[in-house]
DNA sequence: CTGTTAGCGCCTTCAG
DNA sequence: CTGAAGGCGCTAACAG
């Protein structure tokens, strides 16, 4: 029950509690035979150093919280904690991770934040957080690292991909393809909850606009839908079908293909998919996509955390992630 | 920088500290009016009781260990993340997230274990432990609930699907059918991992050792081959191939199916394919598999780490969850 | 190289 | 109902 304490092995080995403290925190400055002894005791005695005593002193918890703007952890979310977890790990620091469930449990998480925040650093993935709330982040008085979170100025640091880009990289290869009627398609959020990746929706708009003679629709689905049915519905009902469908995001596009294919439909010579993300599956289904490497940004973002946290100088505060345009054999020239 | 202390509100507030306490941990203690005071310059300074430095005192973290056999984190390892996040939260603790990435690492995490522990519980997922890594995890004197993870007498509690009944589901549904040549398919961990999964590949020859006129082949798949590949040569080089394919998990025959469709080869007329876990995409791909539900799991071992840690009782401590055949469009009677 | 000492921020008796 | 005082386990000067 009662844990060994630091007290229990300095008697035992016959020593002072600053040298048992010592031989574990600063091996060097306790000579071999002494750091033996009390190496010895400490074993025998299952003596673990209690991280939290000594964060007490130091003020520094080792523990850097990751914030998830969803209840459900999908392709992305998991690539950011391996990225985290992996730096984390390599530097002696603890990763905790809170997803944010719904508004309420949203708006309760930061109203409260400060009562259970313990944490040297805080990471927020993927959401961008409200003024508000960023200012509430804030009076815990930690770095704030963003990863394609930009909404906020209070973010010490950031990494995140160039949406506009990214979309702009998907058109770009239709128009180019030959195609001249785009439809995209996005899942409405909750309005709570603004995703970074809204940005790429307008832009969609944006650079087509500047493309003669592109026509573009933009299908925005509402969140008691089934995205598949709605774009299947706008895809037989329209006079001038779209020739390509631009999704929103991979998650969306799988399933897609999966109908067509019960359908009878035939990607690419019938009609030509695009999604976002290179998520799971999307190389095995031949998904030509938008690729982000999530995994590869929380690392950096992980480093940049631990340098603010120690006081270590960093490069750039803000990070441009970089996106690549994956052909795979969804996408082709139009039939007509 | 320094966070703003109890002594601190104390002072601002013209109370003692021992009252800005009670204010937050026994407010019924207080008067209103101090009560008001006390909020009132707590907020002005942004006071934040330090969960840490109660730990000391109390002795509880408040704080909740996952560890995850792997450095991916694949459909299984979120939904357990979600269930438990869910979970944890409700209740006042965090979640603290550890992947074992290799054998090098697992082997230094459980090492180390001891200094790098601070935490009320430690929940396994879903590999095994050794016996020498569970008495290492004992030291630390906490309760250990374990997921899927079977191996090992040192569990305070845990729950997990039967393995063995699952794959017999899916055995037993292929053998209705009239399938009489069944092969079954697993990727080969590395040795020092074992996996509680792998009690499936046993079962698999045993259940079809006792059903008549079964033949069967095991297929391990090496971890640097491609499984699809290696499936393949094996589908198209004997001169009685299976009429049906088992996958070990849905993760597998999910690009399988791709594969197959890509080379023509029909589903389920030519060949049939089952699953296991129900994972990402398995309904949309309509993949019929034996479905388990971990975010369900997770949700019931982060209540009985819980009510282990606060001393309640736990009616059951090893609990078997269900598995569950599902039947979709990817298993249908053999063509002879 | 080792021991002594003074807290880190909070909680909890115990008096008042 | 409130205040004073003694630790929780450890670390970091400072002495020796």
């Amino acid at each position: 029950m009662s844990k060994t304490s630091i007290c229990d092995v300095a008697t035992l080995a016959g020593v002072s509690i600053a040298t048992v403290s010592r031989t574990f925190a600063h091996p060097e400055k306790v000579s071999a035979s002494t750091r033996a002894k009390v190496m010895r005791a400490a074993e025998q005695m299952d003596f673990t150093v209690s991280r939290t005593a000594g964060e007490l002193k130091t003020g520094k918890s080792y523990r850097i919280t990751l914030l998830i703007g969803s209840s459900k952890i999908e392709w992305f979310s998991s690539a950011i904690i391996e990225g985290l977890n992996s730096v984390l790990n390599k530097n002696g620091y603890d990763l905790v991770i809170h997803l944010l469930e719904g508004v309420e449990q949203r708006k309760n998480f930061f109203k409260e934040l400060p009562l259970r925040a313990n944490t040297d650093a805080i990471i927020v993935s993927s959401f961008d957080i409200s003024s508000n709330e960023a200012e509430q982040l804030q009076r815990i008085n930690v770095p704030i690292v963003g990863i394609n979170c930009t909404a906020s100025k209070v973010l010490s640091a950031s990494i995140g991909i160039d949406d506009a880009l990214g979309i702009k990289l998907a058109i770009q290869h239709l128009a180019t393809l030959g195609h001249k009627r785009l439809l995209y398609v996005y899942e409405h959020f909750c309005s709570s909850f603004r995703f970074s990746s809204s940005r790429r929706i307008t832009s969609f708009e944006n650079v087509c606009n500047n493309i003669d003679g592109m026509q573009v629709k933009v299908l925005p689905i509402d969140i008691k839908d089934d995205p598949i049915d709605a774009t299947l519905s706008e895809l037989f009902t329209q006079e001038n079908p779209p020739t390509a469908i631009c999704f929103h995001q991979d998650s969306t596009a799988m399933p897609f293909l999966f109908r067509l294919q019960k359908l009878g439909i035939r990607v690419p010579e019938d009609l030509s998919i695009t999604g976002f993300d290179n998520g799971t599956y999307a190389k095995e289904a031949g998904l030509t996509t938008i690729r982000q490497n999530p995994k590869t940004m929380a690392e950096q973002a992980g480093n940049i955390a631990i340098s603010l946290i120690e006081g270590k100088p960093v490069a750039r505060r803000h990070i441009t992630a970089p996106v690549q345009l994956i052909i795979r054999n969804s996408t082709a020239a139009p039939k007509d």
